[in-house]
DNA sequence: TGTGCATTGCTATTGCCAATAGCATTTTAT
DNA sequence: ATAAAATGCTATTGGCAATAGCAATGCACA
């Protein structure tokens, strides 16, 4: 079997990611939160009172899908909303929300380290750079 | 803002695909095409005849999931059916298919070649190295 | 040779996530 | 004061993965 797809980079990075979130995702699941749900409990731990535009902008998440995003947290009693103005909510995180991202990020870093760790140690240094690059390239949006 | 996710390989890795994907998507939509027809296309191009079942496992696609894939571009007449045995049909490209999978090939190309440009030179032989890499140590479905 | 098991393709359903259009309210800019 | 932008939301759609289950067929082996 002839497999024409595995010598192309974006092909390749796609499986990587894909496999990667399906990870993460089965490890997460053992604090019954998804990867968007540790995602956004990292950014309000580091950014306490953001508003869920601007998280939104920050994972790329659209307004509209921010919604049920938050709302299933605040239900978890894992976040909580302030109003900041007439319109804007602030977000923060609950005490619970503390105890969850403290966990959320132990299992993070685990398979972040080991997945590292499974890159030869010459090529380590190149990792990010490399991953940077395409995620630059790909979000200017480059047309043709 | 503070985004503690930007330091994280899996997180990078994850946006620079989603968003490598949406780009792969919009030039492909020129050809009325999805990325996953695309990848059917020259999965086929290379083995013809191959089954339905085996392209699936080639593309970690489940076989119920291929269904609505194939019918598709059978739809369209880019792709047909042969019997193989009692049960399991040959794929092939039709006339159209192979003109389809040939502008397909193009824009793939295209796109993957500028997105190889975009890395710095000394670091592009090391980015089918790592994103292997990563593929491999995901797929293998590392517990913890 | 026949019996049990695996394979193939399929239906039907569910869930996650992205995308779009539109709305009411509020804020900001001119 | 009025126009424009921002914020959060509803409702809907589409793409894709995952699961369970089914009928038909092929295969391996006692």
């Amino acid at each position: 079997m002839i497999d024409p797809l595995i010598a192309l980079p974006g092909y390749v990075l796609n499986r990587a990611a894909a496999a990667n979130l399906a990870n993460l995702n089965q490890q997460l699941s053992k604090l019954g939160l998804r990867h968007s749900d540790a995602s956004l409990l990292m950014l309000v731990a580091s950014n306490a009172g953001l508003t869920q535009s601007d998280a939104g902008k920050m994972l790329d998440i659209q307004r509209a899908n921010m919604v049920p995003l938050v709302s299933r947290l605040m239900k978890r009693d894992l976040i909580l909303k302030e109003p900041v103005d007439g319109r804007s909510h602030g977000l923060f995180l609950t005490r619970k929300g503390k105890a969850f991202h403290k966990e959320a990020v132990a299992i993070i870093n685990d398979l972040e380290a080991r997945m590292l760790e499974s890159v030869s140690e010459d090529l380590r240094p190149h990792l990010m750079p490399i991953l940077g690059a395409l995620w630059d390239f790909n979000m200017k949006k480059p047309a043709g």
